[in-house]
DNA sequence: ATAGTTTATGCAATCGATTCCGTTAACTAT
DNA sequence: ATAGTTAACGGAATCGATTGCATAAACTAT
């Protein structure tokens, strides 16, 4: 039995011959204790080793300072460094963020809510998985006032806050800006059409190219279920293999881009001069490709700083105030060698 | 006021008759309740919508089911996959996962080591913060039997759980593979010296250098902060300025050396006839960059899987029992085209 | 000087689950 | 049939901090 035994406050007050009541509220600078007596027993709770107990404090707050976030993957670069925003953010305000990650499954992410509900989060950041069609596993949160933020992968359905960018402007502009440069057969990586991001990337592809009067085809559009490497790399053969090749590819993310780039380099392909290539989220792997890839930014840091920003401040104004606000942030297009053709 | 009145196992009591005792034990499956009750009070549970505190749980029994990660920098694809291997693992074992990050500053582990001090974290792993010497924060860890595993950059004096990679036979070996391709000038790319996995990635260094024969030359050592791209970049330029330039770089991480490769070739150097170059750690960019970059693997996810796995065991364990286990993980050495001259 | 107010502090209930220590009833062995 | 077990469950304290409602003392105003 090695545990030392923990001090708690009333421990402080037996010491100080005052109530745990006035140990708790000068601990928390309470207005009604006077100075002085806040400091001897701030004193005394240093040398005597205190430290609070945050789950004593939760359970009878019934809220914990704690942000759940629910996410996808972690390790990409776009959600890590969300994530690093959140967690810079909210440790400043003395809260600590769970992470969960769903792998894009549905069951997984319901069994998340789940847990980080029984965990009394204070507030929730989600961007949902590929496969989530349902959102009623959300309800639970908003039924006990629980403020959830929904960042970059977000439903249309469900009234809350939201964090994101124009999908639909970034993926008209970056169409655009590969007709600007001469393109005129421009394929287009799409990813699952479930979600916003995608849907509205294409959207924007779509009505880029009627706009300028360019056809519309079927065949230059991919599919990809989750725009990965290996996919970006066999939806490139795929194009290049058409009797009429694109000269021109908007990846709806930066992975496919950078196979697409590597793989019609493979075939003696030219870039940008015979296909010019633009992806999105700016990835660290975007800038080191050779050439190196346009995409558009995703302001991943910024988001999650947003993001972690209204469940602070929900904690302070009135539960039912305002619970639906979007935040729209803009993207940039950001021209490198891979779509540059005129100089 | 619209929030729904939580149900507990004290509403579950009343509705069935039972005393709140038999609720909590036959949630828990516990052997003294039978079959037939713990099947009704499981049904209406689930019936009147009843979810468990956490908070309550975990006050009662001082420990929560919470591991806490103090790592230095979330946005890094070593660290967030070694998070998703943690969360992975965790989360098959209802725990949850609270990552803290201290972005290399002593003063942020120790402030971040408190709060989840505080907040009761069930284990705690940690990569140690550049900048830290002092390790006396973890001792209120000990003190209370608090597992503590140490991940890649681990104290020397602290005896705890730790889960590394045998960082000198990895410098070795990469040194190794760059005298077995002709290189008679190798460089080196060191990082914090202060930080076990450097300095033995040096010490590997130096006495493959050594062991065939070859001299030692300081200009050759560059000891960076942090081994970023800037970094990477000065110290490629002032290499290849030396009267002497090395015909090799093992560099102690990848993006400094994915720097090096770019820098080189900007400079006409060819790669890796001129100068062959190695990296550590496996990062995506590593793959993508042209020429793909050698580099030593770095097991993150399975790091993280075992360190979740000491924590989760230690729960099952006596407290006292086999503390300091050290588990070492194997590397490989990746051979791509920036080192391979001999074909 | 008296009533009203402010300041500083204490009392005790509360948050929800867990668990030690009974107790009762049914069952088993001799 | 009686003592001894076992099975199934209840009572009540406990974890540590918070807070609405007192209360006592000191102070202010008239």
């Amino acid at each position: 039995m090695n545990q030392k035994k923990e001090v708690t406050i009333y421990d402080i007050a037996r010491e100080l011959n005052y109530s745990p009541s006035t140990i708790s509220r000068a601990l928390n600078d309470h207005k009604s204790i006077s100075k002085k007596t806040i400091k001897v027993i701030k004193k005394a709770a240093l040398e005597m080793g205190y430290r609070p107990n945050s789950l004593a404090a939760s359970l009878r707050n019934n809220r914990s300072n704690t942000i759940g976030i629910l996410i996808s993957r972690i390790n990409r670069p776009f959600m890590s460094t969300l994530i690093s925003g959140i967690e810079e953010t909210a440790r400043k305000a003395g809260f600590n963020v769970i992470i969960s990650q769903s792998n894009d499954s549905y069951e997984n992410e319901v069994d998340n809510s789940k847990v980080l509900y029984d965990s009394r989060v204070g507030g929730l950041i989600v961007s949902l998985a590929m496969e989530t069609r349902n959102i009623e596993h959300f309800q639970q949160f908003r039924d006990q006032g629980i403020p959830i933020v929904f960042v970059d992968r977000v439903p249309k359905t469900f009234s809350s806050y939201k964090v994101v960018i124009d999908n639909y402007t970034a993926g008209y502009n970056a169409t655009k800006h590969l007709i600007d440069q001469g393109c005129r057969r421009i394929a287009h990586f799409a990813g699952a059409q479930r979600r916003n991001i995608y849907e509205d990337r294409k959207k924007g592809y779509l009505d880029a190219l009627s706009e300028y009067g360019l056809p519309i085809d079927k065949d230059l559009i991919i599919h990809a279920k989750t725009l990965s490497f290996e996919e970006g790399e066999k939806a490139t053969n795929k194009l290049l293999d058409l009797p009429h090749p694109p000269d021109g590819i908007f990846s709806a993310n930066d992975t496919a881009a950078v196979s697409a780039i590597i793989c019609a380099k493979k075939r003696g392909i030219n870039i940008p001069e015979d296909l010019a290539i633009i992806g999105f989220n700016d990835d660290p792997i975007a800038s080191i490709v050779d050439p190196p890839l346009s995409t558009v930014t995703h302001p991943a840091a910024k988001m999650g700083k947003i993001a972690a920003q209204r469940i602070l401040e929900h904690d302070q104004k009135n539960a039912d105030n305002n619970l639906s606000e979007v935040t729209v942030l803009s993207t940039e297009i950001i021209v490198r060698a891979s779509s540059k053709r005129i100089k």
